[in-house]
RNA sequence: GCGGAUGUGGCGGAACUGGCAGACGCGCUAGACUUAGGAUCUAGUGUCCAUGACGUGCAGGUUCGAUUCCUGUCAUCCGCACCA
């Protein structure tokens, strides 16, 4: 065995080895593990350092499994639908089917040069429509339960490129292409009802292992609020506006009422004489971009003319519209109290309109309001509820309507339909055929998939509808119901779609005849850990939530959560900002793995900063793990034909260094892993030259524990110690914590919580000796002073209090 | 504006439930071996008016003792953004 670390040799060795043999075989009668890694988008430009950071991290996290005794599932696919593809098919022309295959092709050479442990037989990829016919297998049954739905919606609309386009393409309210001022336009879409899983949604997110502040965005995101809808007559009709409230405590305080630019009943009630000046602002308000219409916080409206009459004094309140109010938030109407809401405030200063104070902070006299007031306190002005405390009045107003039928207690939740369809090529079909008898009709289940035709250009149509529209043979099939011409759904999906569901092919990838196998689904699923990018933290996960909770109401699934415990890592930044082509940052994996190999690549990943982090990268630091690996290499090399027997010291490093790495480990806490590894190995270097040697077990024991990080170099060594087995087939070292305790420990002496002695004792040693040598070892900074107190920490600190 | 996170040497970072701040690594300095050094090895490396003092963004507090707990404050980053 040379005494010289030859990466490039071991590593391509290993890698054959492995993919004749693999060391993660299928075998029953070991538990479960499924870890999987958030599947990639395969871009033009392939991985960089960033991107191996989450795959080292899953990977290794998948070897220390396997190495407890786990049989691990750990995929790998593509999330192959999407814009750039398209994108790249508008300009240069090529089919989005072959750039994706390219991309494909790129970045599995890349993913390999990782040597993770992926099973290549489970690979799927959303576009090939032997995946994709269950992604719209599933859309058929939401639509056969009526969670599909359609409803014209407002799309970001480009009057110059005449398409529509996605939030990201519109950011900033004009168009990313020509720079137009984006425009919204009414088009028919599908919607998803994920509202009807808001409850449950937001209530199982208390059983997952996931980082809280993940949680939390997504409670915020479904945004639970509890509250009143209320009944508000229109004073001279026989109309009335419901508004949702959180603040029925506040209703005697209401002086007026705004609705939406955008509510229904806006054309209904407007005066003529005020007609004008309304239309003109629902005009206005319609053109503005909701970009335009958040930044510009002064408050702007119009009057309608009409009066809404408040049920519970009879005061007449004028409405007017704003668009500080959503339409498709509660109700799109709200009463407003400007003495106790700073919106509400800041519009009635405005325009002039009367502010009654109904709560007055507990205690103190009532004054005039320089600004709202939004605390709790006690009522005033509210005829039978005064002097209540304002959190009672709240619960008990709200009953009282309830009881008198003006209104009722509510929920509402900010979550809203999920606008399923797109107008583009480049994504799944929606299996639909609108017949104009029958209605909207779902493509029969045994004529999935519906397979995305061939376009001649990908252009958008102009019209906003995709591409698929203008193939005719293909838009017009009969009804499957009653056999009479109809046409084709022309949009397709969302790149979510085929994310929502994944994870679950992963478990029976090649099923022609089911989206999963009970058998399999209920072997390997859920999955146990989910490792991915923050970015992902709303959406991809909360759509993922919803469909697998929609498969378990249908019986597909037997569980209601997909991802029992998340690991979000950081991104890895070059010169403080992220790592990105457009920025000229990036830094390649490929010169690295040449230069230093995979394996220290994989622990330099790891090493370069807490990995639920950003860090920043550093060429140069990777020179040091590279140093570390040709220490332990020369290390065992010099050992493994001349081991010692064991003795105390040794025993007790390696007992330390298992209990040190696996604790580590175990917190996911993956720098400090590395610099363990490092430490120990200083250790024992500085041993083995001091004369001592080193025992069998000990180089096996660290053998072992480096295998989850730096595979090759384990399964050399291992090999080199005399092992005919891959090491991954040994088990993950257990510590005992008496054989770490060290003989004699060093404590600090310190007077008046300052240092002024280190000492030795015995790791055993009683209180009051260890206090005696204490006294002895700083007796000459004790003269003439009295001693107060006397502390001491078992096996760390003396701490003497003087006068 | 609201919510969350972070702030420690020249740099990345470590420090378990309060107990010797700066582990580990990068970089740097000096030396050894060398024709050579982007190799390897050895020693050193928080700051300063250096037997000591000061040091974890800043100002206080609790404690024998605070990077860790509390109060206030500043900065940076992230998320949400008129949510009634």
């Amino acid at each position: 065995m040379s005494t010289r670390y030859e990466y490039k040799a071991i590593e391509t060795k290993w890698r054959k080895k492995w993919q004749e043999n693999p060391i993660n075989k299928e075998n029953d009668t070991k538990p479960k593990y499924y870890c999987l890694d958030m599947f990639p988008y395969p871009s033009g430009s392939g991985l960089h350092v960033g991107h191996w950071r989450g795959y080292v991290l899953s990977d290794a996290w998948s070897r220390y499994k396997i190495l407890q005794g786990y049989q691990v599932m750990h995929p790998m696919g593509w999330d192959a639908f999407g814009l750039p593809a398209e994108n790249d098919a508008i300009k240069k022309g090529i089919h989005p089917e072959i750039g994706t295959a390219k991309n494909v092709a790129n970045f599995k050479r890349q993913l390999t040069e990782i040597s993770a442990v992926y099973d290549w037989d489970l690979e799927i990829n959303t576009t090939d429509p032997a995946y994709y016919k269950w992604t719209q297998w599933i859309f058929v049954q939401m639509f056969k339960q009526g969670l599909a739905y359609e409803k014209r919606m407002p799309i970001n609309w480009c009057p110059d490129c005449k398409t529509g386009l996605a939030n990201e393409e519109a950011t900033s309210g004009t168009c990313e292409r020509c720079g137009a001022v984006v425009t919204k336009k009414m088009l028919r879409q599908w919607m998803l009802k994920i509202t009807a899983y808001g409850e449950r949604l937001l209530k199982d997110l208390d059983q997952l292992e996931w980082p809280e502040k993940v949680k939390k965005m997504q409670a915020d995101w479904i945004g639970k609020s509890y509250g009143a809808e209320i009944d508000f007559k229109i004073a001279d009709t026989d109309k009335q506006i419901k508004v949702f409230t959180t603040r029925p405590d506040t209703l005697y305080g209401a002086t007026f009422m705004v609705l939406a630019p955008e509510h229904e009943m806006v054309h209904e009630i407007t005066t003529e004489e005020q007609r004008s000046e309304v239309e003109k602002y629902v005009h206005l308000a319609s053109t503005k971009s909701s970009v335009d219409r958040m930044t510009s916080k002064e408050k702007t409206g119009v009057f309608t003319g009409v009066y809404g009459i408040n049920p519970l004094n009879g005061a007449k309140l004028p409405i007017y519209l704003s668009d500080y109010v959503l339409a498709d938030y509660g109700t799109g109407a709200i009463m407003c109290v400007p003495a106790h809401d700073e919106r509400d405030f800041e519009f009635a200063t405005k325009f002039g309109i009367s502010i009654v104070q109904v709560i007055k902070k507990t205690g103190e006299e009532l004054k005039p309001l320089t600004e709202a007031y939004t605390e709790e306190g006690v009522m005033v002005n509210s005829g039978p509820f005064d002097d209540m405390k304002s959190t009672e009045a709240k619960e008990t107003i709200a009953s009282y309507l309830q009881e008198h039928d003006i209104g009722q207690k509510t929920v509402n939740y900010k979550l809203r339909d999920w606008v399923f369809s797109r107008q583009r090529y480049w994504g799944e079909p929606i299996p639909i055929i609108h017949c104009d008898t029958c209605g909207a009709v779902p493509v029969p289940e045994a004529e999935l998939p519906v397979k995305l035709p061939d376009v001649e250009s990908y252009q958008p149509t102009g019209t906003g509808e995709s591409p698929l529209a203008d193939i005719k043979e293909w838009v017009h099939v009969p009804c499957p119901t009653c056999g009479k011409p109809a046409k084709r759904e022309t949009n397709t999906m969302p790149q979510w779609a085929g994310s929502s569901w994944y994870f679950l092919r992963y478990a029976d990838p090649h099923n022609q005849d089911e989206l999963v196998s009970k058998e399999k689904a209920e072997k390997w699923l859920p999955v146990d850990m989910y490792v991915g990018g923050i970015e992902h933290a709303v959406l991809h996960l909360l759509y993922a939530r919803f469909y697998t909770k929609f498969l378990y109401d249908i019986g597909v699934v037997n569980f209601e959560e997909p991802f029992v415990r998340l690991f979000n890592q950081g991104m890895i930044n070059k010169n403080g900002v992220k790592m990105s082509k457009s920025k000229g940052n990036v830094v390649s994996p490929d010169q690295l793995v040449e230069r230093y190999g995979c394996d220290s690549l994989r622990m330099y990943e790891l090493f370069v900063g807490p990995p639920e982090i950003d860090s920043e990268w550093d060429d140069s630091g990777i020179d040091g793990v590279f140093r570390f690996m040709n220490k332990v290499w020369k290390l065992i090399a010099e050992h493994k034909d001349r081991p010692v027997p064991v003795t105390r010291e040794l025993e007790r490093i390696r007992h330390k260094m298992i209990y040190e790495i696996t604790s580590r480990l175990n917190n996911v806490s993956m720098n400090t892993v590395v610099s363990g590894f490092m430490e120990s190995t200083n250790r024992l270097i500085d041993l083995a030259r001091s004369g001592n040697g080193l025992d069998k077990e000990t180089m096996e024991t660290l053998i072992i524990l480096l295998a989850p990080f730096t595979p090759h170099m384990a399964e050399e060594l291992w090999e080199a110690l005399g092992h005919k087995e891959s090491v991954f087939l040994q088990k993950w070292p257990e510590y005992d914590a008496d054989k770490m305790q060290e003989d004699t420990i060093e404590i600090a002496v310190q007077i008046n919580g300052k240092l002024r002695a280190n000492l030795q004792i015995g790791a055993q040693e009683a209180q009051e000796e260890v206090l005696n040598k204490a006294k002895q070892i700083v007796g000459d900074k004790l003269e003439g002073k009295t001693i107060v107190k006397e502390i001491y920490v078992a096996g760390r600190i003396v701490n003497l209090v003087v006068k």
